[in-house]
DNA sequence: CATTTGGGATAACAACTGTTAACTATTGTG
DNA sequence: CACAATAGTTAACAGTTGTTATCCCAAATG
């Protein structure tokens, strides 16, 4: 699994990894490839499943520092910032997976991200109860911050530091449009 | 260039595609691809530059229709929509490379999108103008914005017409709380 | 101690890949 | 009309691919 990470630089996809390329890299022979998985799906696969965990640890770990220092989004920006520094094949491999991959992968890709926009709905619904400033369609706001984070975070990936520190700037502050604005939205229901 | 466009069904990636696959593809032998192209990089290339030109048609309809009709966001969506249905292939092929190419694709995805997000910038001026309304920090909002609409819509591709309907509403509700909120905190600055 | 199991290796397979060389029609031009 | 250019062909090449059959060794299990 890791010598198929370390392949995965410049933004190949993982579909154009061959089987035997991949054994070659962790330095075994072709057939031993298959006491472990039946398939190059399976292995890609399993990959998902990885970096879903290591993503869900991610949240848990941004909602707790969130709830220490406060600042919801420049804590969790600067939280998500280092995932991507700790786990960049991992986010690499999601990235490039969530629309270059055969639809197993795409539908396996689609739930956790859906798993992760409805946790920080919950999270924003608690948030606006504790504020006592709701919110409007909490679940819209959701997804398109999600959607947000994630492509950001796909494009810091091909970028320098400096740059980095520049779009994670810029991406706090669309955030922070999106919040206000559905706070304004709701504002003019009531 | 047709028969590449016509394998890149389900999300496979171009850079799975093998030039022998693509001749035969094309009806025509395999050598014969030389006389068009000299690598295969160089068919994505002329593919990802028709793209761009398409996209740029469809931003011109866009602003004429909404200097029209009015309602800059459904107006938008609306037309993103059909330039959607239209150009499913190139879209999917932009939006695959974009993330599951070679540096040199990567790059000229940029520039594309990076020109249309200024180009949306100049308009958001222009409306501010108009309605008296400013905005905070209107690069980072048509940059949210262009995000936002080219991730969403990749993720149309895989569903079916009420599915893309309901994506497409909520989209607009999403945009409409990018606005709202650029013009909330710009409030806050004056 | 015998034996099952897990994880490896080699050899071989047909199929496919990108590329080159050499040749051939069709088409537009001086 | 001769001729160059364009766009195609077949044949052949050395590599690589995924997969299977067969064998081997170490560790855990009975």
């Amino acid at each position: 699994m890791d010598a198929a990470l370390g392949l995965l630089d410049n933004g190949r996809p993982f579909a154009a990894l061959g089987l035997r390329e991949v054994t070659r890299a962790a330095g075994l022979s072709a057939p031993a490839f298959y006491r472990h998985f039946e398939d190059m799906d399976a292995l890609g696969l399993a990959l998902v499943d990885e970096a879903g965990v290591a993503l869900r640890q991610l949240m848990r770990e941004a909602r707790q520092r969130v709830s220490q220092a406060g600042q919801a989004i420049p804590t969790s920006v600067q939280t998500f910032l280092e995932y991507l520094a700790q786990r960049t094949p991992e986010f690499r491999l999601v990235v490039s997976q969530s629309q270059g991959g055969s639809a197993v992968f795409r539908a396996a890709i689609a739930r956790e991200r859906d798993d992760f926009a409805r946790e920080l709905a919950d999270d924003l619904h608690r948030m606006a109860q504790h504020r006592n400033r709701p919110v409007h369609d909490r679940r819209a706001l959701a997804d398109a911050m999600v959607t947000l984070v994630f492509a950001v975070g796909a494009r810091m990936l091909d970028e320098a530091p400096e740059q980095r520190a520049d779009r994670a700037r810029q991406l706090a502050g669309q955030l922070r449009m999106l919040q206000r604005g559905a706070e304004s939205l709701a504002e003019g229901e009531s």
